[in-house]
DNA sequence: TTGTACGCGTTATCAC
DNA sequence: GTGATAACGCGTACAA
């Protein structure tokens, strides 16, 4: 291994000015300088990031926290991280927190005594806890999920998205819409979305047809199902996630209804199961992969004061069209 | 900050002491370790890893590198990977290699100055190069890819896989049966799978029928297009990877053909993929994420010395069926 | 069990 | 302005 001080003696100067070459820092000649990179470079000097860290306090680590490491949304993120992050220098630390933040705790602990300079915690909220755990000198930033407490966070508006998507259903001609909501425990997505659905059919004037799931694919057939009983004739659904909406089409294709000549159905994230499906998934997208991107430039650049809102927008594939209206011959003509 | 010298004062040991009572070695009292671990709790202690790290040239971080962060089948293997590191105290670092392992160069210095107990490669293969960058004293480790060379791997034996895969579709009653293969570039995986289905074919004395795709969901519908130009009376698809499946399915039921009724389709991964089209894909199983564990393991027991072959299965899900045999009526009966 | 030198880069202090 | 010296950060390991 070799050493600041073999640098040093290389290049016929002191382990500090070194040091200072290296860091880009000034008080040195142009003459010094080229012998000390010279010596750099035949030694192949690299600096020890434990030294420099135990030093400094910081290493160029940023912490990435996901309630599951293997799911759509959450890889679409942490591929803007990492890109992001290495730009920049840094490295990510990866870490699960369970669906119940189990482990956060534990993670957050490690990224302290890591002198991590940064985290950033995808689809969960920056608790009181969790700040306390980090301490003054790590900041910390959630990505993709709307949290109103004012915390660092990049995120699309959950309930004007909501809104604007179950527009877009009506404005296609469809009034019978039901709504694949999410898990209501994991408030901080679910209920916006669920109230950006309510407030367009309130406005519209039909009454809101809802069933909830878990955001995960297997919820969604028996999710389609409750839906249906409530109303059989629907002509849209509307599923907060891709998953839900891609089980809803296979369940409805099961069931012999086409998609989207009788039944449209609508998704959200804009993840790659949307376009897995048979017809593809019309979705409501979230830049997921510049939101990450986002997350670190706000994160590293130290003013990352408050919430910050990226655009949505729909994407309209094949899986949504105007209703055959059947079922409620030209009511409205 | 609290010191290992807060704590040693508080208990009124030496550093030394308190080192190795966190540490669990042996050389002290009974009374000695309860009063250290009084001042531990009381204090709230947590080892530095830096300056651990600086004297023992070793650090609990595991570094694990993936082409795409973002692809189903290394979100599957990272989730076992992190599920086991986490389990045993390490700390994953992420990294994205990129499709022709562009960035590895990269994370590897990094990882090597961050002093990493090990890394994990995912779907790439360990070079000279590779094992020259991390030095002698990091150990590395492949995960899902037949590399032959006897480094340290965690693998299905993919020719066998892809030979097992076609002979159950041969005992299904197919004979014409068309390979959708891999990019022939990452010779690693791709090459093996089609040995295997082209033995597999030739030992039923069918002639095999082959295209190229690039594992990747845009492919599966070229490819499928290539296969039926070839032989337009293919009654069965074997795709090496379940995007390609998937699009397989989709483009068949988009031009009129039932699956599995006209064409059976069969994938490979059993990535969450498989389970998003419908009908729900046949594929041929990989325990990603117990070869994401055992790859954990496997590089901190250090008996890591060459390849290790995990079982494959093949998962008969709505996808495969008989073919209905009308272009080869009764040839066997 | 303890004292203490050590690992290595950084930075404050000092000399030219 | 240039450069050197040395103390420092904190846990570990070896001699005592």
């Amino acid at each position: 291994m070799v050493t600041i001080r073999d640098v040093a003696k290389h290049a016929g100067v002191s382990p500090a000015t070194v040091s200072r070459v290296v860091n880009g820092l000034v008080g040195y000649s142009e003459e010094t300088r080229r012998r000390v990179e010279e010596a750099v470079t035949s030694l192949n000097y690299e600096t020890d990031f434990m030294a420099r860290g135990l030093k400094t306090r910081q290493t160029s680590v940023i912490g990435l926290l996901a309630p599951m490491v293997s799911d759509a949304l959450a890889s679409e993120v942490m591929r803007g991280v990492e890109e992001a992050a290495r730009e920049q220098g840094y490295a990510v630390m990866l870490g699960r927190t369970g669906l119940q933040s189990i482990f956060i705790d534990g993670y957050l602990r490690t990224l302290r005594t890591y002198r991590a300079a940064g985290v950033i915690l995808i689809s969960a909220v920056i608790t009181q806890e969790t700040r306390q755990i980090l301490g003054p000198n790590i900041p910390i930033i959630s990505v993709a999920i709307s949290d109103r407490s004012g915390s660092p966070s990049v995120s699309i508006d959950d309930e004007r998205a909501a809104y604007d998507a179950t527009r877009y259903l009506l404005s296609l001609g469809h009034r019978r819409i039901g709504l694949l909501a999410g898990d209501p425990a994991s408030v901080f997505v679910a209920h916006p979305r669920q109230r950006g659905y309510e407030r367009a059919m309130a406005e519209a004037g039909h009454p809101p047809v809802v069933a909830h799931g878990t955001f995960f694919y297997d919820s969604g057939a028996p999710g389609l199902d409750e839906l249906l009983r409530q109303d059989p004739d629907l002509t849209a659904i509307f599923a907060v996630s891709d998953e839900m909406a891609a089980a809803a089409v296979n369940e409805l294709q099961e069931r012999g209804r086409r998609v989207p000549d009788d039944v449209s159905v609508l998704g959200f994230d804009n993840t790659s199961t949307a376009q897995h499906v048979h017809p593809p998934l019309s979705t409501v997208a979230q830049p997921l992969e510049e939101m990450g991107r986002a997350a670190v430039r706000k994160l590293l650049r130290a003013r990352n004061l408050g919430p910050r809102i990226v655009p949505h927008s729909i994407i309209a594939r094949g899986s949504t069209g105007p209703p055959k209206n059947q079922h409620q011959p030209s009511q409205e003509l």
